[in-house]
DNA sequence: AAAATAGACAACCGCGGCGCC
DNA sequence: AGGCGCCGCGGTTGTCTATTT
């Protein structure tokens, strides 16, 4: 039996929305919420096939979208996570507050994909073209753990995109940001209520390794930057996380210490996590606790049985104990910048 | 100035997943 | 249990604008 067409074809307007139809559904969604796409055309008087409509309001009419250029950090964002999750755009998106999903896969195929391209990167693999660079200076072992990190970081943020979906089915409506009697709105159209504190460590993560790699606040948001970021960790290219014994290597370096110490402005997202997500103060112990939910999350048995056995997930080659004095590190400069330091 | 080309973004299409009956 | 309908996702195409020749 063939599929039923999603709606029937003719007499209905395809192509670009004029401004009537926009005010025509914008209208209607806003007085009755969006209910079935199916059955809205007809009843919002426009000639349009429901499919078009749930288009054009979540890419576009909605009135939670952030339009314009995507920020440093977003792009550094969607590189990283599509490093992991590869052309997932609506997963990524869920990382992306205002951002649609066809925004950012828009915005990968025409900038990122051939920014990553010219810097020699495969946009598909993520890893530097030329395989003999990466082995002639010895990064097989971190290619190795990047890959194993990626396998666990895609399956905690595949778990995590469904949780926050589960959550907002079961939200209450009277959330919503359109009428009262409206149908709950699309999974993208809300941002997650509380954000979950395995991501604020992936951010903090990145903010700290940015620190060690000695880049400015300011270059950071240059529109050159990413590339600079990326032209400094040709080991990593493109992913934000790094094994632990490769951090490790980078503190033991004074200078790249004290490249980190300068630069903790780009640390605040652990500032910010250790100061909002609990009550509890923040030592390494939870921090670690925290990496450790980054690799279990919200739940061990879904993401067990996507990625293999646990014990493969390990993030370091180095022991506990290591771990911890790492981020006691940390703690003490970001504590201790936290109260000389304007920037905080 | 006109045509060709490239870039950016909006919109469409087909498929898969999921829930309901 | 399985058919059916709806929704959401990702790939692709279309259209508009800017730039180059």
């Amino acid at each position: 039996m063939g599929r039923s067409p999603c709606c029937d074809k003719t007499g209905l307007k395809k192509g670009p929305w004029t401004p009537e139809e926009d005010q025509k559904l914008l209208a209607y969604i806003e007085q009755h919420g969006h209910g079935s796409w199916r059955a809205l055309p007809a009843k919002a008087g426009l000639q349009r096939c429901g499919k078009s409509c749930r288009l054009r309001w979540i890419n576009y009419l909605r009135p939670d979208i952030k339009r314009g250029k995507f920020s440093l950090q977003e792009e550094q964002t969607i590189i990283q996570l599509h490093a992991l999750l590869g052309n997932r755009w609506s997963a990524i998106a869920t990382h992306l507050p205002k951002r649609t999903d066809n925004e950012i896969k828009n915005y990968w195929n025409t900038h990122l994909k051939k920014r990553l391209t010219k810097m020699g990167i495969d946009p598909v693999t993520h890893k530097p073209k030329t395989n003999a660079l990466g082995s002639a200076i010895g990064h097989t072992k971190d290619a190795a753990n990047l890959s194993h990190m990626a396998q666990w970081e895609s399956a905690r943020l595949e778990a995590e995109a469904r949780l926050v979906r589960e959550s907002k089915l079961v939200s209450n409506p009277s959330q919503d940001q359109v009428g009262s009697g409206s149908a709950p709105l699309t999974n993208k159209s809300r941002a997650p209520q509380a954000r979950p504190r395995c991501l604020d460590v992936l951010k903090a993560w990145q903010g700290v390794v940015s620190g060690m790699f000695g880049i400015a606040r300011d270059s950071l948001e240059s529109p050159t930057s990413t590339l600079s970021f990326q032209e400094n960790m040709p080991t990593i290219p493109t992913v934000g996380l790094i094994s632990n014994d490769f951090a490790g290597s980078c503190f033991e370096k004074p200078n790249q210490m004290q490249g980190l110490k300068e630069n903790l402005d780009n640390s605040m997202a652990l500032h910010e996590m250790m100061t909002y997500t609990t009550d509890e103060p923040w030592t390494a112990d939870n921090i670690m606790e925290g990496l450790s939910d980054m690799m279990g999350c919200e739940s061990d048995v879904q993401i067990l049985s996507v990625a293999g056995e646990k014990s493969n997930a390990n993030y370091s080659t180095g022991s506990f104990e290591d771990n911890k004095n790492y981020w006691n590190g940390i703690l003490h400069l970001v504590n201790a910048s936290a109260t000389w330091s304007p920037v905080f």
